[in-house]
DNA sequence: TCTGGGGTCCTAGGACCC
DNA sequence: TCTGGGGTCCTAGGACCC
């Protein structure tokens, strides 16, 4: 008989990047907040007095604009380099509770608590929830069960619930728990699936669970039938704890407004790439090829143009001047005239070590020296003096088609003046 | 007027080989 | 007129995630 002795946590920070503001800014802490993607687009991060308002996620803020204006939501445009330190440091909390971890996404991460007595993981999980709170101000749920799929699901649970711990190791609770989430909210059940499996009377994940394996392996992939298995408690999804480096790395931007020109294009292009570029170079990896695109809003039906560029770099590398220069080609064979754009952006795939670096008949060796110590020192500058601080000129100065960022808190966690301020009496 | 960004994995089908 | 069979590798596109 398959029996899974292992007990997963899924750690899940509430309402993430309002939680960031709130840190910062105590005065909203019980007032509806959202937080916005780039552009000031959608909304992607809610309070639960703003999901209270019905404010949905990944909703267009101006569909949601007069809701804000009238309950006096504050709104934040997003502040990710913020999200990003707030996250590193849950994440470096959570470490001490489990060595085995899995950092799932910024605000998530899968602990291994196999070594957890059955009885105790409650009281764990509660410890755990207590102690990121108090050193990092950040509130989280948090499901513990025998697969990652049900953790999420227990995770779903306690969302809702005043302890926000759910723990499905030896819960007799299970299946009632599982007949009350809609297929849909199932961790891996996403549009198509749940439209198939409605239509053949699958509702919730407690009849997912209990849908014969055969049927399944012959009606959908092998993610769907691990998703099944995984709801019977059998574990198909492991926990992935040493991070794997990225295999791509894509760099793109909604324009603050449409863009015609192939010039501004190119701006925007050379500058998505240096940051491509600087994001693998960070990894110590080098790109095999490279792909620009481009296009119009694909809300305006009339006049929409999308294409896309592959270039197989001749030798594999991570040189941001060779990397714009063949960006700026790809972009060329792209571009047309008469079009109002509304994004682009650039994606290095390929993407391996750079030890893995073999040079071939076309490279120059000492070219290549030369420009990986160049490489460096951009790199170092940029840390050391901000973003962009070095760059070149083909990124352009004025940037008009920059993106718009109405409402940033601008708080910056490097910076000393941001510092909230305890005045003792 | 205004609709995000960055990833991964799976699969089908084509290219190629013997 | 008749036009194999089986295997691998690669890639584009779809689906999913946060």
């Amino acid at each position: 008989m398959l029996y899974s002795k292992s007990k997963i946590a899924l750690v899940d920070c509430n309402s993430f990047y309002v939680s960031c503001e709130r840190l910062f800014n105590p005065s909203i802490i019980k007032r509806p907040v959202i937080v916005l993607s780039s552009n000031d687009g959608c909304v992607i991060s809610r309070s639960t007095e703003a999901k209270a308002l019905d404010i949905k996620m990944g909703e267009p803020y101006f569909k949601v604009k007069k809701i804000v204006e009238k309950n006096n939501v504050k709104v934040f445009s997003t502040n990710f380099s913020l999200y990003g330190d707030i996250s590193r440091r849950v994440m470096k909390t959570l470490k001490q509770f489990s060595p085995q971890i899995e950092i799932y996404s910024i605000d998530e991460a899968f602990l291994n608590l196999t070594s957890i007595k059955d009885e105790d993981l409650f009281e764990y999980g509660n410890k755990i929830r207590k102690t990121i709170l108090k050193w990092t101000g950040i509130p989280t749920s948090i499901g513990i069960a025998a697969t990652k799929t049900l953790s999420k699901a227990a995770n779903y649970i306690a969302k809702k619930e005043e302890s926000g711990v759910v723990n499905l190791i030896n819960s007799k609770q299970i299946d009632k728990i599982l007949s009350g989430i809609k297929i849909s909210d199932v961790w891996g059940v996403g549009r198509q699936l749940s439209k198939f499996y409605i239509k053949n009377g699958i509702n919730t994940a407690y009849q997912l669970k209990n849908v014969h394996n055969n049927w399944i392996k012959k009606n959908t992939s092998v993610f769907g039938s691990r998703t099944a298995m995984e709801l019977k408690g059998i574990s198909c999804n492991s926990l992935e704890t040493h991070q794997e480096k990225r295999k791509n790395c894509c760099v793109s931007r909604s324009f603050g407004k449409k863009v015609t020109e192939l010039e501004d294009l190119k701006e925007s292009i050379t500058t998505h790439c240096l940051n491509a570029a600087e994001k693998i170079r960070i990894d110590g990896q080098t790109a095999k090829k490279l792909t620009v695109f481009i296009r119009t809003s694909p809300f305006q039906k009339d006049n929409y143009y999308a294409n896309a560029k592959d270039i197989d770099l001749p030798v594999r590398t991570n040189d941001s001047i060779e990397l714009v220069k063949q960006a700026l080609i790809a972009l060329k064979y792209i571009y047309k005239k008469g079009y109002k754009y509304q994004k682009a952006g650039i994606i290095l795939s390929g993407l391996n070590d750079t030890d893995v670096y073999k040079k071939n008949l076309f490279s120059l060796i000492n070219n290549d020296e030369k420009r990986s110590k160049l490489m460096k020192a951009i790199d170092y500058t940029n840390i050391k003096y901000g973003r962009f601080s070095l760059s070149i000129a083909q990124a352009g100065l004025k940037k008009k088609w920059n993106i718009k960022k109405s409402y940033s808190s601008k708080i910056d966690t490097a910076c000393f003046n941001f510092l909230p301020i305890i005045r003792v009496h």
